[in-house]
DNA sequence: AATAAAATTGCGACAACATTGCAATTATTA
DNA sequence: TAATAATTGCAATGTTGTCGCAATTTTATT
């Protein structure tokens, strides 16, 4: 059986990079997150790195496929990719900020189906939903009554 | 018959804010990009206008809806939004960066759907999309052989 | 286990990007 | 056109991301 940190390790090995500490950590770090982080706060929840460690290690991870970047308003986030996480996007309450994960197969067909309908072969996509959670909906009715 | 200019000032009197020179200096130069910008490209192609007042102007059209903004690898990118433009999305050539807009109602079927699935009234939503284009997959497979 | 070579890191300085308070200016309303 | 309210520029400051280089750590080799 594997861990993650093994398959991890690996990872950087059949990639011909070095397996160190600080990368570990933040791999730690974001195997700890629930929720895609800010760059800034990846580098808050390591303090162990440098800053400037964690963006050349974050833009490591990113080339490897390791971790994907979405960004929210104006920020980028990131958290951990395919092999460490399922495939998934996020919906996001506009109101409550709740983040919901979504997976959803007929989505990634239409997504294929489109970029190949533009002659493209498609290598990635950024899918992020926002609107009202059921909760919120039912507040905001409420209140306009 | 009503030019952009006009509707864009209606819509801001619409939300009760002042048409003013700098703003409208920002929209023009939304307009004439024929692609997504930069913020900070935005402020330099708008030299009359301080950076600050771009950036304020910036976050007002995203919050009534007159500018979209999207990101790509690290940076976000502001271009105009439904009024001013018809809803697209974008597939960009991770080789050589060609960028072609996507209009496709299936996709905009499915978007609604799955987020009525999770329980969100859909408001916004990011769609990118990358990979390679028809004449970088040919030189590509050209090279391999 | 010890060593040499290669890769990565931290440091410190820096550049780019973005935000803020406030006084001066401009737009709106009457 | 005068009074009021909204917006802007300025200038200072915070935040984020980048870079070169010497010190450290990892890896490969013995
Ligand atoms: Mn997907
Ligand atoms: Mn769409
Ligand atoms: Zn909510
Ligand atoms: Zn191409």
């Amino acid at each position: 059986m594997n861990t993650d940190a093994d398959n991890f390790a690996q990872l950087l090995k059949n990639n011909g990079v070095s397996v160190t500490t600080a990368r570990r950590a933040i791999f730690h770090t974001l195997r700890d997150a629930d929720e895609p982080l800010k760059n800034g706060e990846i580098a808050r929840r390591t303090p162990t790195v440098d800053r400037a460690s964690v963006y050349r290690t974050l833009e490591l991870f990113a080339r490897l496929g390791i971790t994907e970047t979405v960004m929210r308003g104006w920020t980028p986030y990131t958290e951990l990719a395919e092999p460490f996480t399922p495939h998934h996007h996020h919906i996001i309450c506009e109101n409550c900020g709740k983040v919901v994960e979504i997976e959803n197969d007929t989505l990634e067909d239409v997504l294929n189906l489109v970029a190949s309908r533009y002659d493209f072969a498609l290598q990635k996509h950024v899918v992020e939903l926002s609107g009202l959670c059921a909760d919120c909906r039912a507040k905001t009715t409420r209140q306009a009554a």
